[in-house]
RNA sequence: GCGGGUGUAGCUCAAUUGGAUAGAGCAUCGGUCUACGAAACCGAAGGUUGGAGGUUCGAGCCCUCCCACUCGCGCCA
């Protein structure tokens, strides 16, 4: 695969394994099983090396080769001096690898510059990330921090990879919805220049309330065999008045007509709503701005076509009045039109999959959106298939993938509320972490022998600002998306075990070293010294170190490829852990040579850059002193 | 009723996609500082991976059937 050659980073050992191995199976077993797969790994214990070769056992039963025997072949075949020692064949057909000392402070030597072993991705296609989508009027809660937060990640990853990423605001600024918010507001006489969004958050909770009528929803839930909780849900909406709904109908049909004064007040909405988010965006340090704004509003021009193409295909048929996109494989089929020949949310995003393939030519399309989403996103995915829309200009098929996070839950395994049953907003819970942070930190820094004694009020403010939200961020990022999660500041908070601040405390510990050391550190990725001398690797410690450190750009494209961050923050909580090895038994500014303290200050140099290159792919700031 | 997700140590979570003795962190117990930052390190204890079958050299992971919890199921988004 030459585009896999081009991009095989010269400091990762385990891509230059596979090759070794790859090439040897070939010469065993013919160039037929050129696309073997080795299967090389790093080993999870010291006694097998430092890497396993686990790929002869498939491969003998495939060949009916005795494996143990195939492995010895691979093994008298394979060619890996310098890299390695001879391998050792062991158990049912392992192949057990561990590198030459002297490889490995050469490989060091290669993944010490800007790139720290990250390899650009050979996809020149962008990528479009679909994240955050708050809607207008409503005050933001914990959901939208996990698709914030988890959508910026992945963003940021592939942007180390050098993609272009175009980051989506899908905001949910158009619609029935809004039409009701701006006519309840207006019923209310409400001073649009006066906003604020708990004022809005109101009008919505009240418009919602008022004009819930669904006659023909209900019907269809009971014909279906729909939930109990749905028909009693649609039940209550019936009980409430139905004027309403006629009335902000009309209130939207002003509005896409051009309406001066309600465009003008709709603009108000949105305003008010974005001050509010760019806010907990500055707080949370997420890159998302104006720019990323593509809200619904953006495809309303677009629906009807959606409509007309899937009705031109022969795709779409009516049902009841209804415009519906049946599937083969499901009896449920995908609503795109209403009977009373409005559009739903399902044409919007249709509209907005073409538009990201076929106008942003993005190969991959990923949104971020939570797990009770994942019905729906099928449906919408598998439509555009049948439309063939997720195609690139340059007739590439686009990979759409729905990132279905779990929902996160209070201490006691419920849906997160407040003591009152309230929903937690998103700002209470930002200023929470601040203010824990902070808390932390400043207590910490009454110890007269911490390096932040005496430090201004305000810099430590910023620092506890640093520690509550990558403590927040940390916990979100760090188990695997599908799952629920429970929210527990005290837990995420705290500066011992699997946190972010203690990732942040390895960061700070390194940055002391070098201001004890009389040695400036760098900025940027770049190295901070000079590579003037080399890298000794003598201890265990050392060699533990370093090893790891040479995962890092295979874990970051790994992390691109399966879009799972939490397995960045696993990596990252190792490379901590392996530092902290170092440091208790290696000496670095009282070694016993100048040679050895050259060397461990450059490993220390290096496990700074790529905990702080890690972490900014998280989103975690990284101070240099807490 | 149909469909999806989850189930791993007392608690919170991993397990590199089928690999060797299922690993971490809290909590518990026991060691390490007149300090290159102890916000740390080293060690001990803790498991029938919800249950039962099956596939194979090998299963937490794949197949079948149960159980529990949870989410979703046409005119909201």
């Amino acid at each position: 695969m030459p585009s896999e050659t081009l991009s095989t980073p010269a400091s990762d050992p385990q891509t230059r394994l596979e090759a070794a191995l790859r090439q040897a199976i070939v010469a065993v077993l013919g160039p037929e099983y050129a696309d073997a797969d080795p299967v090389v790994r790093p080993s999870q214990n010291p006694q097998f090396g430092d890497f396993q070769c686990n790929g002869a056992m498939a491969l003998g039963k495939q060949t009916g080769m005795k494996p143990r025997e195939l492995a010895q072949r691979i093994v008298d075949a394979v060619e890996l001096a310098p890299l390695a020692e001879t391998p050792e064949v062991a158990g049912p057909g392992f192949i057990n690898i561990t590198l030459r000392t002297e490889s490995v402070a050469e490989l060091l030597e290669a993944a010490d510059d800007e790139h720290l072993g990250v390899t650009p991705d050979p996809d020149p296609h962008p990528v479009v990330i679909d994240l955050c989508a708050v809607n207008v009027a409503k005050q933001m809660h914990v959901g939208h921090l996990r698709s914030t937060i988890i959508g910026d990640a992945l963003a940021r990853v592939f942007e180390r990879r050098d993609r272009l990423v175009h980051r989506e605001n899908h905001l949910g600024d158009w619609g029935l919805p809004i039409a009701m918010v701006l006519h309840q507001l207006r019923e209310e006489g409400r001073d649009f220049s006066t906003l604020d969004l708990p004022a809005l958050d109101a009008a919505y909770r009240a418009a919602q309330l008022g004009g819930r009528n669904d006659e023909r929803g209900l019907a269809a839930a009971r014909r279906l065999g729909a939930g109990p909780h749905r028909i009693i849900e649609l039940e209550e909406q019936n009980d409430s008045a139905a004027d309403t709904i006629e009335a902000a109908k009309r209130t939207l049909v002003k509005l896409q007509g051009g309406d001066a004064e309600l465009d003008r007040q709709w603009h108000q909405l949105i305003d008010c709503t974005l001050a509010s988010l760019y806010d907990a965006l500055a707080i949370l340090e997420v890159k998302l701005g104006p720019e990323n704004n593509r809200g619904e509003s953006f495809y309303r021009d677009r629906l009807p076509g959606v409509i007309d193409a899937f009705a031109a295909a022969k795709l779409a048929r009516e049902d009841d009045g209804a415009m519906v996109v049946p599937f083969e494989d499901r009896t449920r089929p995908l609503l795109i039109r209403k009977s009373d020949g409005g559009f739903l949310y399902a044409t919007t995003d249709l509209a907005a999959v073409r538009f990201r393939a076929q106008e942003l030519g993005a190969s991959r399309v990923i949104y971020v959106v939570d797990a009770r989403q994942r019905d729906h996103f099928r449906d919408v995915f598998d439509a555009v298939r049948l439309m063939d829309w997720h195609r690139t200009p340059d007739g590439v098929e686009a990979e759409l993938v729905h990132i279905g996070f779990g929902s996160v839950l209070g201490t006691d395994k419920k849906p997160l509320k407040t003591r009152s049953g309230a929903n937690v907003t998103l700002r209470s819970l930002l200023d929470e972490a601040v203010e824990r942070g902070t808390a932390e930190v400043q207590r910490r820094a009454g110890d007269p022998n911490a390096p932040t004694h005496g430090l201004p009020d305000e810099e430590l403010r910023e620092i506890g600002r640093a520690v509550g939200i990558g403590a927040v961020k940390y916990a979100d990022l760090s188990n695997d998306l599908v799952r629920d999660y429970v929210f527990d500041m005290d837990r995420m908070i705290a500066f011992e075990g699997d946190t972010g601040p203690y990732l942040q405390y390895a960061h700070a510990r390194i940055c002391s070293i070098f201001s004890k050391a009389g040695v400036a550190l760098g900025s940027g990725r770049g190295p901070a010294l000079d590579a003037k001398t080399p890298f000794v690797i003598a201890a265990d410690a050392e060699r533990t170190l370093a090893l790891t450190l040479l995962r890092y750009g295979a874990v970051v494209a790994d992390v691109g490829r399966v879009l799972e961050p939490h397995r960045l923050c696993a990596y990252l909580y190792e490379l901590a852990n392996a530092y902290s090895s170092f440091y208790q038994q290696c000496p670095v500014i009282k070694a016993d040579d100048e040679a050895t303290r050259q060397s461990r200050l450059r490993l220390c140099d290096l496990t700074r850059r790529v905990l702080a290159d890690g972490l900014d792919l998280l989103g975690i700031p990284a101070p240099r002193r807490m």
